[in-house]
DNA sequence: TGTACATCAGTGAACGCGCGTTCACTGATGTAC
DNA sequence: TGTACATCAGTGAACGCGCGTTCACTGATGTAC
C-alpha cells in the first residue's frame, strides 16, 4: 500500500487532536476547518474523507476529549490522588491560562447547549459516565449525597474556571479561583 | 425635526435589546448583524450610525445587560428578597429554558474570555461591582468570608445553569439544578 | 411668507473575505493475468 | 516478468453563502434670509 497500515486512523486522530485544541482555544464557531486541516498538515478537501461534516467532528472531539478526562479520573482514582489535589489542579493558574489543553467542558459547555441534539447526546452520555467516578472520591452520608456533592463541585469548578478566564484583572481572577477552591473543599468534606 | 427628540436613543436601545437577546440565545459569534438589525426593524446600513463595530455593540450589550442585573440585585436587597429565593430563581427550569432573557454571564462568559481586552474590561468592571452586592446577602464570620462565599455561589450557579442547558436529558438536567441549589444554600449559610 | 439650503436617521446595494462543502484529479501502491 | 487496471488518501480549485463593513443616496424636517 502507498500508506502503511493504520495511516488513515493516525491522520484522523491528528485532525481530532488539532480540532480539540482549537475548539477549546477559540470556540467551535470561531475555529474554521481550513485552519484545523492546515494545522494538521493537510488540505481542505481531505477533511471529508474522515468526517461527514463539521458537526461530526465536534462529536468526535467531544467523545475523544471527554474520554481522555475520564481516563484521567480513573487513573487518579487508582493511584489514590486525593480529591483536594484534583480540585487545586483544576482551579490552578496553569489550567486557567492553558485552555487549549484544558477541560473541554469548561471551554465548550455553553456552545454545546446550542448544538444539535446528536452533539448534546454525545456530551450527555459522557457526563453521565463522569459523575459516578467523581462521586467515588467525595465524602458524604449516603451515595445520593456523594453524587449530589460531586455534581455541585464540578459545576462550581467549571463556572469558576470560566469566570477566572473572562475577567481581565489578575488579582480578581486569582481570588475567584481561590474562593472556588475553598468552597469546593467544603462541599467535598462530609457534613 | 423629522424624528421626535430622543428617537435615535430609542433606536439604539432597541438594537441593544435585540442584540442582547440574540447574543444570549445563539452566542456572539453566531448572531449576525443583519439578523439583529432586521429584528430591530432596520436595515444593515443603519447599524454604523449607532455603533463603530460589532465589538462596540458587544460592549454596550454587556454594560446594559449586566447593569440591569445589578439593578435587579439592588432591588432585591432593598425589598428584602431572601438569598434562598434568589438562588432558587436562578437555578429554576424557567431560567434554564429561557436563555434569551436570562443571565448574560452564564450565556456569554466563555466567549467573553476570547474577546479583546476592551470587552473583557467592560465585563470585569461590572463583575467587580456585582460582588459586594451579593456578599451583602450572604452569611459569614467576616466580610472577607462573605465575599468569598458570594463569589463561589455565583460561580456554582453559572456553571450549573450552563451544564443544565447543555445536557440532553431532562432528569439529569433537573438533578444538576437541584444539586446546585442544595450546595449553594449550604455555602450561603454561616459555618 | 416663500424659497434655498443644511441636517441626519435610515436605506439598500455593494465590497472583500472566510466559511463549510464538493469534486475532478493525482500518484503511489496493490492485484490480475 | 511485464503490463493493465483498481484502490484510495490526499490535493487544490471552485461552489454558494453569509459575514462585517462601506457608501452614495433618500426624504422629512429644520433654519436662514
Amino acid at each position: 500500500m502507498r500508506y502503511e497500515k493504520g495511516h488513515k486512523q493516525t491522520t484522523r486522530a491528528r485532525i481530532i487532536n488539532v480540532a480539540s485544541a482549537q475548539f477549546r482555544e477559540h470556540g467551535v464557531a470561531s475555529a474554521g476547518l481550513a485552519g484545523i486541516m492546515s494545522a494538521a498538515g493537510l488540505t481542505n478537501g481531505a477533511f471529508y474523507a474522515h468526517f461527514g461534516s463539521k458537526e461530526d467532528l465536534v462529536q468526535a472531539v467531544l467523545r475523544d476529549a471527554l474520554g481522555r478526562r475520564e481516563q484521567g479520573l480513573r487513573a487518579n482514582l487508582e493511584s489514590g490522588v486525593g480529591i483536594e489535589a484534583a480540585i487545586r489542579d483544576y482551579l490552578s493558574a496553569r489550567h486557567r491560562d492553558g485552555a487549549a489543553s484544558g477541560c473541554p467542558i469548561a471551554a465548550l459547555v455553553a456552545e454545546i447547549a446550542r448544538h444539535p441534539e446528536k452533539t448534546r447526546d454525545a456530551f450527555t452520555r459522557k457526563i453521565s459516565g463522569f459523575i459516578p467516578l467523581m462521586a467515588a472520591r467525595i465524602q458524604g452520608r449516603s451515595a445520593a449525597e456523594r453524587r449530589q456533592s460531586a455534581i455541585a463541585i464540578y459545576n462550581l469548578m467549571v463556572g469558576a474556571l470560566q469566570m477566572a478566564r473572562a475577567v481581565n484583572d489578575r488579582k480578581l481572577s486569582d481570588e475567584i479561583l481561590g474562593s472556588a477552591v475553598d468552597a469546593a473543599l467544603k462541599l467535598a468534606s462530609a457534613r
